[in-house]
RNA sequence: CGCGGGGUGGAGCAGCUGGUAGCUCGUCGGGCUCAUAACCCGAAGGUCGCAGGUUCGAAUCCUGCCCCCGCAACCA
């Protein structure tokens, strides 16, 4: 039997995941379900990657036990992983006792082998990367040139994996297995970065204490990398006494991955895999990013555009995120995200062609056959609609096996697309009127109905209830959408005629933009009412936005006078400003350098929150925030007094 | 010279192993009335960032330049 073995990546436990994270799993699902439909030996794993002094330090801060600390983020990712059916059969965390057991042992057999050798290391280190670096691959004033923070330099004891050793062996499996990275533009950069030379890789760290002992050295934890990406064996039982599921599953049929972390699963973690003599993965795939908005940004909270995944599954339903994350991209492109793109696809695809194929399809066969799917008769039968569906599903099998994923989905859309005017072709409302024409009338509702049978069985990898719906509606056993054998299935005239259809709400009602943007608004002031209450934005409930008056006096703001202005050297963003707050001066360090100049605001009296916890932004002392309003585009204005001689130091309420 | 991605009808993209510029959405016109103001047909709309070069011929290859974005921290 055919099996398949997929994978995401473990996911960093340090802080919630977003619609990026959602979408890469989403993908990793579809392919999973895809296979399992198949009836294929599916395994689908995905789970988390707890250990580093990043999660140390963060549970510190947090007052916790690093594990308490990851413990609740696992908690919430599971939630998420619920809320958008993820089908995992299998959730690894590096803190799990098989996990840890098998990472030692992977250690100690390297070592014990010499693959893995101790040695000094000296040099620059990111704290947070978790990496050292090279001092002529710094960035400019000594900082970490992937985070930006600054390194501090730092020597340490440390063992190395001897990833030199099997670059040239790699390198040839790289150009023997075209396949082997995906896409090309990815292999391309792989293969220029192996012949660059590679070199050995420190897999320990005396620094940090959150992580996994190193068996040869009470004083080491065993570092990121090996830590990581030994997940993809351990979680199958890898080298204990039960580790059937390595034997059926091992090597992985694709490891899917962001593009930003190619490189390690296509060089250290293929190396560690020769080291072990065990095979290679048959493929890596390196999608691309989901970025922001329609001048394409990276998601980050900072810049206040990440898209929370809980938000659009309660406002418009799991299948139309589900759907707009497989269809809008190219799997492997960069794609954006934007709310109106999101509508507008929902709408075009979901609501007016699949929703409303099978409401005017059904609403037909009340009106002109009783209710009932009319016996098709083959004399009658032009056999478009069964040819089309043919060879869509034969393009839909092998978008899916080659990881196309968003094409598979369009596939499904042209036999939409094609019943749709396949109605208004044959016009069955005319055709009712003659009664010579009834067999003719019956044949095309016939085949209406079948296709609907037959698109709904190719959506299940991707949606989650919509297919179940629709067979509900022709009256069929909802469950059999997912259980029929794939290749009775997807094969044209399955539909027994004579079933009682069962006509229902509409698919997907249409999502009406005028008050998608009221709902917004208010969304949004809910936010930044909650924001101004205690910073809490993120997990204020909807609804419970209102303050009262005392939450409001607590925040005192004051009229000034800008008296100087500069830019803070290499920051874009800020201007360090000098105040005047009646007898008082304050300096204060504002991130609104793109859109005013400096000279520009000398003498602009505007609003400052005056008691706010003073705050260090790129080393200066900032006491205090002024008030501006960011318009929808991102452009932004200053809050000011209209009476241009207004006393500075005056009361704002 | 830090690295990378990109600039194609109003929007988002495809085409880029050179040979009449294509898709989705939007706009306009028409059709239909089974349907979720949905569906079907047609039309308008493009100096393919700029300037050179190679070629019988370039969106596609070469050179130079311009612009946008990301890596990239700082937005209290």
């Amino acid at each position: 039997m055919t099996k398949f073995y997929i994978t995401t990546p473990i996911y960093y436990p340090s802080d919630k995941l977003h619609i990026g994270h959602s979408y890469t799993t989403v993908a990793a699902d579809a392919l999973a379900r895809y296979h399992r439909r198949r009836g294929h030996e599916t395994w689908f794993l995905t789970g988390t990657d707890e250990h580093g002094q990043k999660i140390e330090r963060a549970a510190a801060a947090a007052g916790k036990s690093p594990k308490e600390f990851v413990d609740e983020i696992v908690d919430w990712i599971k939630s998420l992983w619920k809320a958008l059916h993820i089908s995992y059969d299998d959730f690894i965390r590096t803190t799990d006792p098989r996990h840890q057991e098998a990472v030692q042992k992977i250690f100690r057999r390297l070592y014990e082998q010499g693959d893995i050798y101790k040695s000094s290391y000296e040099g620059w280190y990111c704290t947070p990367c978790e990496t050292f670096w090279l001092e002529g691959k710094l960035a400019e004033g000594r900082r970490c040139p992937d985070c930006g923070r600054p390194v501090e330099w730092t020597r340490e004891e440390s063992y190395f994996f001897r990833l030199s050793k099997y670059a040239d062996r790699l390198l040839k499996h790289i150009e023997e297995h075209p396949e082997f990275i995906q896409p090309v533009s990815r292999r391309n950069e792989m293969i220029s970065f192996i012949k660059q030379g590679l070199e050995d890789l420190c897999v320990s760290r005396a620094s940090v204490k959150w992580g996994i002992p190193v068996p040869v050295d009470e004083n080491q934890v065993i570092y990121v990398w090996l830590d990581a990406l030994s997940n993809y064996i351990t979680a199958l039982g890898w080298g204990t006494d039960h580790d059937e599921l390595y034997r059926k599953f091992w090597p992985a049929d694709v490891h899917l991955v962001g593009k930003e972390i190619v490189r390690f699963h296509a060089i250290i973690w293929p190396c560690i895999l020769m080291a072990l003599g065990e095979p290679l993965p048959k493929k890596v795939f390196g999608h691309g990013w989901l970025l922001f908005g329609s001048n394409a940004e990276k998601m980050s909270k900072s810049k206040g555009n990440v898209v929370d995944p809980f938000y659009l599954i309660n406002q418009y339903g799991l299948d139309a995120v589900r759907y707009y994350l497989l269809r809008e991209v190219p799997f492997g492109m960069d794609g954006s995200y934007t709310e109106e793109a999101f509508i507008a696809r929902t709408n075009a695809d979901l609501a007016n062609d699949l929703g409303n194929l099978l409401s005017r399809t059904t609403q037909m066969i009340n009106k002109f056959a009783g209710g009932k799917v009319p016996a098709p008769v083959a004399s009658e039968d032009d056999g478009i609609l069964a040819s089309l569906a043919a060879q869509v599903v034969q393009e839909y099998q092998d978008a899916f096996d080659n990881l196309e994923i968003s094409t598979a989905v369009a596939v499904i859309w042209k036999l939409v697309g094609r019943a749709n005017k396949y109605i208004d072709e044959q016009a069955p409302w005319a055709l009712a009127k003659d009664p010579a024409k009834a067999d003719k009338l019956a044949t095309v509702l016939y085949n209406l109905a079948e296709a609907l049978r037959l698109i709904a069985v190719l959506l299940t990898p991707v949606l989650i209830h919509t297919p179940e719906r629709i067979w509900e509606q022709l009256g069929l056993d909802p469950q059999g959408v997912r259980t029929e054998p794939w290749e009775t299935a997807v094969t044209w005239g399955r539909l027994q005629p004579g079933v009682t259809i069962r006509r229902g709400a509409p698919l997907f009602p249409r999502i009406e933009v005028r008050k998608e943007k009221e709902a917004q608004a208010g969304q949004e002031q809910e936010g930044q009412a909650a924001a101004a209450a205690g910073g809490q934005a993120a997990d204020a409930p909807e609804g419970v936005a209102l303050i009262d008056y005392e939450d409001f006096a607590k925040v005192d703001l004051r009229v000034a006078t800008i008296v100087a202005a500069e830019r803070v050297p290499k920051a874009d963003k800020l201007l360090k400003l000098e105040l005047e707050v009646g007898d008082e001066r304050r300096q204060i360090v504002s991130g609104i350098a793109q859109h005013y100049q400096p000279e520009d605001l000398i003498g602009k009296r505007i609003i400052l929150v005056a008691n706010l916890k003073p705050k260090k932004l790129r080393g200066i002392e900032s006491y205090g925030m002024l008030l501006a309003a960011t318009a929808p585009d991102g452009t932004l204005s200053l809050v000011t007094v209209d009476k241009a001689d207004f006393p500075s130091g005056a009361r704002v309420k």
